[in-house]
DNA sequence: TGCATTCTAATGACTGGTCTATATATTCAA
DNA sequence: TTGAATATATAGACCAGTCATTAGAATGCA
């Protein structure tokens, strides 16, 4: 990486945690200048479009994250029921570490700005492609078919994302194991077995 | 209703609109008296912790009202099963007849503020509460024990909230739709038929 | 009943501050 | 010398919240 770039990057760093914990609108551009360290100037350098630019690259960016966690997760496993437990074990883990001040990277900002934002809700739903994809091939390595995948790794993914959501609110992870427990339960080791 | 608490509840009602469509930071109080027509005095008037104090009464309010629909939907269907059909029906409807821009009316108000206001945290965690022990009640009726039904009622909370949130998101009320069936798959029609 | 008084509920102009974004100037590196 | 990067200043809108004032109901009294 370029030196000139690195401000760049501090920049989006900083957006993506303050936007997760304390949402798009709520995080003004001077908190995420004043904790990137990065100059005032180089903003609207990096991102010209401002602000709406910078969070939907905040939302690719750490849906990107994302995405390459589930498929490190999927090599690493080798059945459905591992990878999920895993998967939640990790988020329970990431979540109480932060006090429960931290959720899901992106889920906050795509609905704040679900109702004014078409480029950021696109990158939104972008990001939720790439997991459900990763998630599918999971359901499919264990035999489930196309189709049947498809809508589990639908069921899944919400189960997951409102998992996130309770544990958070409740400041407990008891919703995540819950729903760890009876998302394998539904999904035991292997098509085949069901 | 005194005409004099007439500004009050359309204050209220015009928050939680708003609130639930472009979020709590995004809303500006100035938005909300317009919406509502009441002069800005009322709201410290009625709401003298100003802003904070509305979002708490307004996730509150909200809440009580989803409450309500869930009881009312217990005593109108006799099955776990027909109950989550229902109820995601419902879901699907409002959702696409807002042209996918309203979602759960609290969530992203608490998303917001979970790192920042207990005040309102709290009022999030006991409408969760509230709507989890509608849905043990619904489990209970069908025959599962207690704690199976409390876990189960976490799993279809989460299940539900998930579904809202991508179902706005891709702009499609399928994932809605996924999560009803496989939600019904896993609690079909009684505990007793498991 | 009719009027004066009291008191509280209700109000809207106003304040200090912060927001995003822009415009211009300067620095720095190739 | 050129263009990318950074710094500064500020515009213009909007923010939550305050407070002196007003409207109107309740009360006392004749």
């Amino acid at each position: 990486m370029s030196a000139a770039s690195r401000h760049r990057l501090n920049i989006l760093k900083s957006a993506i945690r303050l936007f997760r914990r304390y949402g798009y609108a709520a995080t003004g551009l001077n908190d995420i200048l004043k904790s990137s360290q990065a100059p005032k100037g180089s903003l609207y350098h990096y991102f010209p479009n401002g602000k709406e630019e910078l969070g939907a690259e905040a939302v690719r960016a750490a849906g990107k994250t994302v995405t390459k966690t589930l498929e490190e997760l999927m090599a690493d496993t080798s059945s459905t029921d591992e990878f999920l437990k895993r998967y939640c074990e990790l988020l329970a883990y990431w979540i109480e570490n932060s006090n429960f001040q931290d959720g899901c990277p992106i889920t906050t900002t795509l609905l704040e700005m679900s109702a004014t934002s078409p480029t950021i809700s696109q990158a939104g739903a972008e990001a939720f492609n790439d997991w459900r994809t990763v998630l599918k091939a999971v359901l499919t390595r264990d035999g489930w078919p196309a189709e049947t995948a498809r809508q589990h790794a639908d069921f899944i993914l919400a189960s997951i994302q409102g998992a996130i959501l309770l544990s958070r609110i409740d400041c407990s992870t008891a919703p995540l194991i819950t729903v760890s427990n009876l998302t394998s339960q539904t999904h035991p080791g292997s098509f085949r077995n069901v």
